[in-house]
RNA sequence: GUGGGCGUAGUGUAGCGGUUAACACGCCAGGUUGUGGCCCUGGAGAUCGUGGGUUCAAAUCCCAUCGUCCACCCCA
């Protein structure tokens, strides 16, 4: 009669067995992000809504048919987190961080949420590892995160990932540039898929990456924005290129790579794994110089980029990448006789406290079910406690790999089982 | 938002008009006297996603609904 209750569509229970492969990558991303300068920052799951419609971008998808959006009691439109660099902004510009030296080098691990229609690689809720750089408007920064992206890429043992490069120009040129793009579709719409139609008024920008078969004779001699870049933004977008190369950071240069977001500026990027499907990207972002000012704050450039930990997750098995030793559980106390019970109860908690795992089996269960148990939970020594130990103060311990076994004071069996 | 595939024990599958709904793995117990892995035996566990319909009879056919997976779209 009760229903069967699930996790809700498009998010997923991240069990026991799959948390190997998120220490693994949380643990490299850490790592990776402290080495390079970085201090880790965490902001509220949800935020006031207007952050991201104004932040983001009104006319994106991620605003219009994605965010989760909902008032409180006190009838605040909020928002659950449908990407992470605007609640960061917010963060630098509320706690005066531009007192800080500039510019401040951030990142993160945080749950995302997007009203998406679940499918490969894409879910409500997934989770992202984060940098933000702010305060440098300078091409060495974005060299820095993109080398920090595909650092982590190579890290963890990826192959055949692609770095895709390109700018998207600023305020002087973009506007020029697109007016350009829009002289060049105008005879052309007509050839030209439905949503392309939309995007020539909305957002010509995005002309250039549409994925439609009829669309694409038309990208293909689109005149790419790079060509269209002011001297400034040239100049950034060359610098950068020489930093990457200084780096040994192959890329691929992609004019038709635009982005998503309204709030880039120049440089974007993204980093394709070798096995590429529909919705494969491992992580990507770019420039954001305009993003501080249009949130309050004073004209701050900024840098950035997100990475989705479980497509990185999904790569790593798809590869049979190899994961570090896991930890496995070290002692099995067994109990024998019920009146072993107490005492392998402090046994197992006196090994814990030594910084031994060990968990004690049940009474209730016969000796050689607990030796199973031990067995199963693939425990590397069962201390077997029963009245011949009890009366002496030992424990009989057995290495269950080589099945060798001996007896062992209890005082002493944490420095006999730990580590050395 | 659009299109397609699939929903049978915890997991993976078989059955495709009439069976006590099967098999493997997993789980629990036992295989006499204090010891796991292999092996053997037994047990628990499924109103066959849900709701309608067709039929003497439905897990099996039809419809709907929900869920899920995949593609488009979008993005990490």
């Amino acid at each position: 009669m009760t229903r069967q209750y699930k996790a809700p569509r498009g998010t997923q229970d991240i069990l026991p067995a799959d948390q190997p492969w998120w220490d693994y990558v949380r643990d490299t991303a850490a790592r990776l992000a402290r080495e390079f300068g970085y201090a880790q920052i965490e902001t509220p799951v949800f935020e006031e809504a207007p952050l991201f419609t104004r932040g983001v971008g009104e006319v994106t998808d991620i605003v219009q048919k994605e965010m989760y959006v909902f008032q409180d009691r006190g009838g605040t439109d909020l928002a659950l987190r449908p990407e992470g660099t605007a609640p960061v902004c917010r963060a630098y510009l509320e706690h005066g961080m531009h007192s800080l030296p500039q510019p401040v080098r951030l990142w993160y691990i945080t749950p995302i949420f997007r009203y998406d229609r679940p499918q490969a690689g894409r879910y409500r809720q997934h989770h992202q590892f984060g940098v933000e750089a702010i305060g440098e408007a300078g091409a060495a920064v974005d060299a820095e995160v993109i080398e920090l992206l595909w650092r982590l890429c190579g890290e963890l043992g990826l192959t055949g990932q692609t770095l895709h490069l390109n700018s998207i120009g600023d305020q002087n040129c973009r506007p020029a540039y697109l007016e350009m793009l829009r002289g060049y579709y105008r005879d052309k719409l007509s050839g030209v898929c439905e949503d392309c139609r939309a995007r020539f008024e909305r957002n010509p920008l995005r002309l250039l990456d549409c994925k439609q078969e009829i669309c694409r004779p038309v990208i293909a001699v689109a005149p790419p924005i790079a060509d269209h870049l002011c001297d400034e933004c040239a100049r950034h977008f060359a610098d950068l290129c020489s930093y990457l190369d200084a780096a040994g950071i192959p890329f691929a240069l992609n004019p038709r790579l635009v982005r998503g977001l309204d709030y880039y500026t120049r440089t974007v990027f993204e980093v394709q794994p070798r096995e590429e499907g529909g919705q494969s990207s491992l992580g990507g972002g770019g420039r954001y110089d305009g993003l501080i000012e249009q949130l309050g704050g004073k004209p701050t450039p900024g840098i950035g980029f997100g990475s989705g930990i479980e497509r990185i997750v999904i790569n790593l098995k798809r590869q049979e990448a190899p994961l570090p030793d896991a930890r496995p559980l070290q002692v099995y106390v067994v109990v024998q006789t019920p009146a072993a019970r107490v005492p392998a109860f402090r046994l197992a908690s006196d090994l814990r406290r030594a910084g031994v795992s060990a968990v004690a089996g049940s009474s209730e269960r016969s000796l050689k079910a607990q030796m199973r148990h031990a067995d199963a939970l693939g425990a590397v020594y069962a201390a077997i406690l029963g009245e011949r130990e009890l009366a002496e103060g030992t424990v009989a311990l057995k290495h269950l790999a080589d099945g060798t076994q001996e007896t062992v004071a209890l005082a002493e069996v944490a420095e006999r089982v730990g580590p050395a």
